[in-house]
DNA sequence: TGCTAACCGGAGACACAGTCCGGTACCGTG
DNA sequence: CACGGTACCGGACTGTGTCTCCGGTTAGCA
């Protein structure tokens, strides 16, 4: 990569975080660009989706819930590892108002495609298998990963209720 | 309401019907009103905003199931009143691709707005409120009828997704 | 230093929600 | 029945945002 283009791609991701922490992961592109000083077609160029920017700006977040996730694989308490990545995933969820939407509509249902938010889920979704003989039985793990996406969704801008949410979910997850 | 105009209403009403199956609620209102062969300036002149036009495809929908929630409330067994409210509402968020959506974003996050389904979800509240004695104390009514909306959110297109996470936020209600 | 391809800027195409003004149709009254 | 007035109409137009594409520029390599 040439140096104005890692020049650019960095100043992208710089604004596109301040705008996400304004306004969502639905603020404007144009207006990211602007506010980057590059044109738009850079921006399409570097990032072709509003999901790549997105992943980009928080892919330090993912990498470390990915990793997380990774470790408590090896735990020994599979629904107290289970919790915690749920509750993990939750607040990663609540980072930018939109973003459960955003990932949940693009990463989640576009079966072709590999993205880091893939990633993470399938790790929820190994973890939610491995807990399977502490919760319900027949529990479908897409499903709890979904929940989480949901809960997120729903509680937009008001952590409490996400965490109200999440209890109601690990209750109806007990034996 | 003068006839051409009733005319027109009926007919925006006929094909919003159409569209909102084949594509979802998301249907271009100018295509709608194209289809139903009057102006976009009429659709919009008979429907403000797109909720408007949404309760009045659904207005038959929505009001039987207020009608089920007022009957729900005089039921004997809380916890099986709110359970039929519960999956009844979320059969009905199924109707159409991104109706949850368009309801949660609308009608539950815009206060200023008495619509319909704000007065559905008012009846869920209340069947909430009255089951409190038998599910889990604290539980914010607000919590569980949000929680309907997320599930249709997410189990779009899959009604079997979406009764299994039902059953876990039902679970998960019980003491 | 010169060449070339990676990369850029930004005008413009496209889609859609929503507005507004001159024209038309309907309905009520005489 | 005819007329007048207002409810209602059509559709051109505006505004916003996503996305494309072509001529111009820059960086990196030989």
């Amino acid at each position: 990569m040439r140096a104005d283009a890692r020049r650019n791609y960095e100043r992208l991701v710089e604004q596109a975080k301040l705008a996400f922490a304004e306004s969502g992961v639905d603020a404007s592109l144009d207006e990211i660009a602007r506010r980057a000083g590059v044109a738009s077609g850079t921006l399409y160029r570097h990032f072709p989706t509003r999901l790549d920017l997105i992943e980009a700006v928080l892919a330090d977040q993912i990498g470390g819930l990915v990793d997380l996730g990774k470790r408590l694989l090896a735990a020994d308490d599979a629904f107290e590892a289970l919790t915690t990545w749920l509750r993990a995933t939750l607040v990663h969820g609540l980072t930018y108002r939109g973003l459960a939407a955003a990932v949940m509509n693009s990463a989640l249902d576009s079966e072709l495609v590999s993205t880091w938010h893939a990633r993470l889920f399938e790790v929820g979704t190994e973890l939610v298998r491995r807990a399977g003989e502490v919760i319900v039985p027949g529990t479908d793990a897409e499903d709890v990963v979904r929940m989480i996406g949901a809960i997120a969704w729903a509680s937009q801008d008001n952590p409490d209720r996400a965490e109200r949410m999440l209890a109601l979910l690990l209750n109806g997850l007990r034996r």
